[in-house]
DNA sequence: TTGTAGGCGTTATCAA
DNA sequence: TTGATAACGCCTACAA
């Protein structure tokens, strides 16, 4: 009961070991008849391609790039670090890992960055920035040079993307409103929603996941409207000392983005709001110190590591034309309390 | 910047490819000049081994066993099943996996089923049963055959175990008492705390985690003794009935490991429980629907798919003598509620 | 103690 | 359109 190899199929089709090889990757012609004994074979005896050979005797590498926004952020920079501790964990699978910082906030200088590729050199590319119509073309640009493109972290789903790594954030947004619902058991009042807006289509999805659990489920919490404040610390400060004022039921904070350094500094400040329930988003330096001192009550994370090394599968998958193991590659919307903190 | 191979220690030790190989494998006797010459070449030239081409070469197969607990349970179940997904997709990766049903209860069943096993045909296992003086033998013996033995699931830290592949059951029930105790915020009362006690020693851990986060975080939340059911529906019944009879001020159950079903129904026969919080163990087909159902609050699981690709992982490492990526192999503490179940 | 030659499963090159 | 033949990086006889 061994593998069969590429010699088993050639003997059993009657034929060299080159044509199994033509038919089996599809190169120059070969005769139907042929072919068909080829197909017979390999139906019949189990084949399957052993990878790594066929790799040894390419000399293949894979050659991937991780396109990411650039700018202070605790989040990407996790992500980036994931990124070099996985790209020095693959190098002996053959696989060379590169990033690239774009500004996220300006389509146009990631179109041009992303234009100036050479696409010739790159086998995939995962790339995490806010979808707009020039992005969208851009990818298209990129994909019709047989590079494999997945979404990171971000959905593009308007874009001709091979996958998408990362999770469903209407989802996120319910768990999150699902533990403030649970956290506020028996009480009534209202939540304070902040966001960055950095990228836009996250908050968004996560806000609207965040309506319907507590509409839903817990209607005696109110979400009170989304304050973006964008990259301005004040701007935060201000809104927190405005809704303590204003809102005599404020109960919970929920921060659907990046920017939690600011919203807890102001939260220091304010002696006021320091009973107040503390959702956030992505497990960071600035978010697990925030747990440990009980200054967030969960976080809503998924786990950087896990998402890189999809990413690599994936791409990887993309190349190899073979199939990916979906239920390893889910990326899971974890809850991280001060607990299970890792 | 190609990466170096054997030929080009060889050439630049200035030695031929046998004597490179063998102090690369620690064979036969090599002159210790040229021991040195080469260690210096891999040195220089930063040599990795390519353990694809290695393993291509050595037509190597890895074949590892899973022993498993026999007996209905829903979790060993869904443990089962990850291992033959696992298996199947790793089928192209040259290994090959068993899965071995023993009955946990009884240690000498375990031992003399472990003593069965034909050491020469198998290259590592990965054992979840109790720790008993007689496994801890057994598994002796199996390493001394030169089989790698990892616990899997429960630990063994009295054993000679190549490594843990699990959660840590202290931190698990802690992240159960913080949950209960975020979960019934401003309330006072007791938590029933119930387990089969099938695999003592995870119980017992989550036990000390919980009593631990209630003492010092929640001191208004007193759990009960613990429970335990022997895989008797008619206990479980009875205790839960006592329990709302006696104590006036229940507000919780937290399910420590299996016999989710038997708790959910004597749960559902008595009214008078439906508004308690519950926090369970474990993510199978049971407590998936009592979350979608609301009758579960929150599940504390371990990713069965991670836990088995882990363990393969792991154990494919061992037999390379390849390190392993420590970050990848935590398993994590995860906490399910509806809104991010997968 | 050391080196040479061949093979693992696949692909690439060339000639037929 | 097909088939030898020689790589790829490594390991294992066997010979020296």
């Amino acid at each position: 009961m061994v593998k069969p190899t590429v010699h088993d199929i050639a003997r059993e089709a009657g034929v060299s070991l080159s044509t199994v090889d033509r038919v089996l990757n599809g190169r120059t012609d070969v005769r139907p008849k042929n072919a068909e004994r080829v197909r017979a074979a390999v139906e019949k005896l189990g084949y399957v391609r052993d990878t790594y050979a066929a790799n040894l005797a390419k000399q293949r590498r894979y050659r991937f790039l991780f396109v990411l926004p650039e700018g202070p952020n605790h989040f990407v920079e996790t992500i980036a670090a994931a990124v070099h501790e996985a790209a020095s964990a693959q190098v002996a699978d053959r696989v060379d890992v590169e990033v690239m910082f774009v500004n996220a906030a300006d389509p146009h200088a990631v179109v041009e960055r992303l234009k100036q590729l050479n696409l010739a050199t790159l086998d995939g590319v995962a790339i995490m920035v806010p979808e707009t119509p020039q992005v969208r073309d851009a990818i298209a640009h990129i994909k019709s040079a047989g590079v494999y493109v997945v979404a990171f972290v971000s959905d593009l789903p308007n874009s001709k993307c091979d996958h998408f790594v990362g999770i469903d954030n209407f989802s996120a947004g319910k768990t999150a409103g699902a533990l403030l619902g649970r956290f506020l058991r028996n009480e009534a009042g209202s939540i304070l929603v902040v966001t960055n807006s950095m990228v836009a289509r996250d908050s968004i999805e996560r806000r609207f996941g965040l309506d319907e659990v507590l509409s839903r489920d817990f209607p005696r919490l109110k979400a009170l409207p989304t304050v973006e404040f964008h990259d301005d610390p004040q701007r935060i400060r201000v809104t927190l000392d405005h809704a303590v004022a204003d809102q005599a039921d404020l109960k919970a904070i929920y921060s659907m983005g990046s920017g939690n350094a600011a919203m807890l500094d102001a939260l220091r400040e304010n002696a006021q709001l320091s009973h107040l329930i503390v959702v956030a988003h992505d497990l960071t330096a600035v978010t697990r110190q925030a747990l440990l001192d009980d200054e967030i009550d969960a976080v809503i994370a998924q786990n950087v590591g896990h998402l890189v090394r999809s990413a690599l599968r994936v791409l990887r998958a993309k190349c190899d034309k073979t199939l990916i193991f979906e239920a390893q590659e889910q990326i899971r919307i974890e809850i991280i309390v001060r607990e299970n903190l890792y």
